[in-house]
DNA sequence: TGACACGCCTAACGATATTAGGTATCTTCC
DNA sequence: GGAAGATACCTAATATCGTTAGGCGTGTCA
């Protein structure tokens, strides 16, 4: 029998396919393992478990996410870097629904956070610089601008706007508030 | 053998506090039979399955969440409203961790959205007429208002907020904002 | 007191994650 | 080019979970 030619990486990229198109519900190591065509002991010769797996796309998770901010911080200041880097958070969880959620779970207790998140929160604070927050002050707004936009995102992504109303409206309006908000602290 | 007199209502209780005590995900037809002295088929005389026990849950929870937020709410306006209700929405998370996690499960389709989530939605609406806020506008602020509230929840809940900073200074920066934003809308 | 409803049980099945141990394939070194 | 070792993948087996089917005993009501 040929071999797969599987490879940790191989592994936790299928996982993300497979999480972004079904859900993360929907990845089991027996549906991953059916995916790539081998069984499911096999897969760990690559990863340690669904533990470990969950924690790998998370990792992916955000460091992609943690790209896609900083491209969109790039070269912007002030309300307009804040509106960018919102809408390409938004993006990004609605590209990767499954990626986003794999980013939701908790870290295990002892396990350091993943280098990815301190640059997310590194880019959200360099934007917060231009509206003139620094310290303490700054760390605070920027818990503030990550519930908002982790908040959006989620509820969008479960469905739990119920009305028939503009999501994109609503989005422009959560991110004019919070310009708003920033801009009087 | 004595019966155990159980009831739909019985379990979901019992439901709730293995959920709030061990989390959502330690919520199992053989830990919550365990807990009750049952085996676990017994349970599905009085709920459907595990699905439909984490709806009753959901809906358990929304009920008691808009109880609280109305009270909040009542005989307040405006600022003092707003800072109102989100203490008490925050205070719920905390104090049940594991029915606010069942909230968050997305409606199955056709599953026509909890009456209490509509009471939830019109008593935050009820603080933002305060502000001056209608129509649709005042739908878009709702649903902000809701997500910047229920990202903070969530990312404290699941320890999402790695720095040691005072989360009670991080959601009063929260709430302020809020209010300048919802001020100037 | 009898009949009936039903709460709870045991038995059984399918799906899942996981471990143990075997086999075949690929690589590497002479 | 061929042997030796590493290892990718396999089958077999176990524990846990959700769920269904069917039986038994307890409670209630005529």
């Amino acid at each position: 029998m040929p071999r797969a030619g599987l490879s940790a990486q191989a592994v936790t990229d299928a996982a993300a396919e497979l999480a972004d198109a079904e859900g993360l519900g929907a990845l089991t190591l027996a549906s991953l393992a059916a995916r790539l065509g081998v069984r499911p002991p096999s897969l760990y010769a690559h990863v340690a478990g669904v533990e470990d797996l969950r924690a790998r796309l998370a990792a992916r998770g955000a460091a992609q996410l943690a790209a896609r901010l900083q491209a969109a911080a790039a070269g912007r200041a002030g309300p307009e870097a804040l509106a960018a880097v919102a809408v390409a958070y938004r993006a990004f969880a609605r590209e990767h629904p499954g990626a986003y959620a794999a980013l939701q779970r908790a870290p295990a207790p002892g396990e350091q956070a993943m280098p990815a998140a301190e640059e997310i929160v590194a880019t959200v604070l360099a934007v917060l610089a231009g509206y003139g927050l620094a310290g303490d002050e700054a760390l605070h707004a920027t818990r503030a601008v990550r519930s908002a936009l982790h908040g959006f995102v989620v509820l969008e992504a479960q469905g739990g706007f119920g009305l028939p109303l503009s999501l994109d409206d609503s989005f422009a309006t959560l991110v004019a508030l919070l310009d708003r908000g920033l801009r009087g602290a």
